[in-house]
DNA sequence: CCGGTCGTTGACAGCGCGGTAAAGGCGTCC
DNA sequence: GGACGCCTTTACCGCGCTGTCAACGACCGG
């Protein structure tokens, strides 16, 4: 791989990426090959490794860029909100419509969460995200409006309740967001009060 | 493989099942080769083959064996409790117990869900305990104790809790069951309440 | 128009895997 | 004791995979 890209080898690699992504959410990791990739694009093998050094150093790219964008997602349906339950719904509600609209990424994160090798990649993205909603419920224990149990494990739940409907819901079926998002903020927002 | 085993070949083939489930849970299934189980069990590469007709073969029948003894210890936990949200809880409680009693097999189910050719037997499994949670859900709205919502939903958001603290805490961690437990139903039951 | 860097090609090497098969031991029952 | 069926061994096949390489094109500044 090269460090200085043109406009073309950036599209390239953006390519290169986008259908990895695709290919890696419908037939998992192992089953596609470089091949595959390079197939579904039309270029040789050549081209992939001119852009990634493995198809494990790609898999991570993928992982950290769309754990970068849900979180600026996050944040900006988030904002200033002063309301530390309120962050949660909202936070719970982008969530769920990212992952809706970025199957892919949910797949993908699945799938990576199995592989020794990308778990600890995974693992420190979980704990971002974790912090972010272990936070949210440290306030809202600090102003007395939920019982006082162990933060991180109340997000730990919380999280556990996100990922489960998501893939039920909005990845294997097709369920509308707002459906699903009722429910997942009803369950977590009670489950959190005192 | 063989229909017709001996007292010898049946050790044999508990031997080949067990230690294959340790090695899976360890190293993943696509990493650890038949010829790591064998050796592990210091016999020829034959003795495999004798037993199971494919590795593919082995991991279903351990993922069949682990989801029926997980259920006989629900069932046997719940046993004719009348209370629909006490049958919940006692569901939840045993789950976890048996999830820490046998990591290796959470692992499995973990690392089956990203592969296609398992995730038929795997979602066979996980309608029936899904079931079972939604029937008692649906009592408890039919008893009016709780608000009247999805129980299949429900049912799920309730096992991504499960699954989720089982991991973080049971499996990665090692946590007292009860301090997750105790956690784990006073979240969910509280999601329930109206 | 020319040189150099960026991008691309596709054949090929090398390896490890799942699975096979032929041949050999070993217990058991007549 | 011998014959038969359960069990085991080990060398081997074939496949598909990742990653390499040497040569070739294409764009761009000068």
């Amino acid at each position: 791989m090269r460090d200085h890209l043109t406009a073309r080898g950036h599209e390239r690699r953006e390519q290169l990426l986008s259908v990895a992504a695709t290919l890696f959410a419908e037939r998992g990791y192992h089953p596609t090959s470089v091949a595959d990739i390079v197939t579904a694009l039309g270029v040789g093998k050549g081209v992939f490794y001119w852009y990634f050094s493995s198809k494990e150093e790609l898999l991570v790219e993928l992982l950290r860029s769309s754990h970068h964008e849900l979180r600026k997602r996050q944040q900006a349906a988030i904002g200033d909100e002063p309301d530390p339950l309120r962050r949660i719904e909202l936070g719970i509600r982008a969530s769920l419509a990212w992952f809706r609209a970025h199957r892919d990424y949910f797949s993908i994160i699945q799938l990576a969460a199995t592989d020794e090798r990308f778990a600890p990649v995974l693992r420190g993205n979980e704990d971002v995200a974790l912090a972010d909603t272990a936070r949210h419920v440290k306030d809202a224990v600090a102003d007395g409006v939920i019982a006082d149990l162990d933060p991180l494990m109340l997000a730990r739940a919380i999280h556990g309740v996100i990922g489960r409907l998501t893939r039920d819901y909005l990845i294997e079926r097709d369920e509308p967001i707002e459906l699903v998002a009722d429910l997942a903020v009803a369950f977590c927002l009670r489950g959190l009060n005192p």
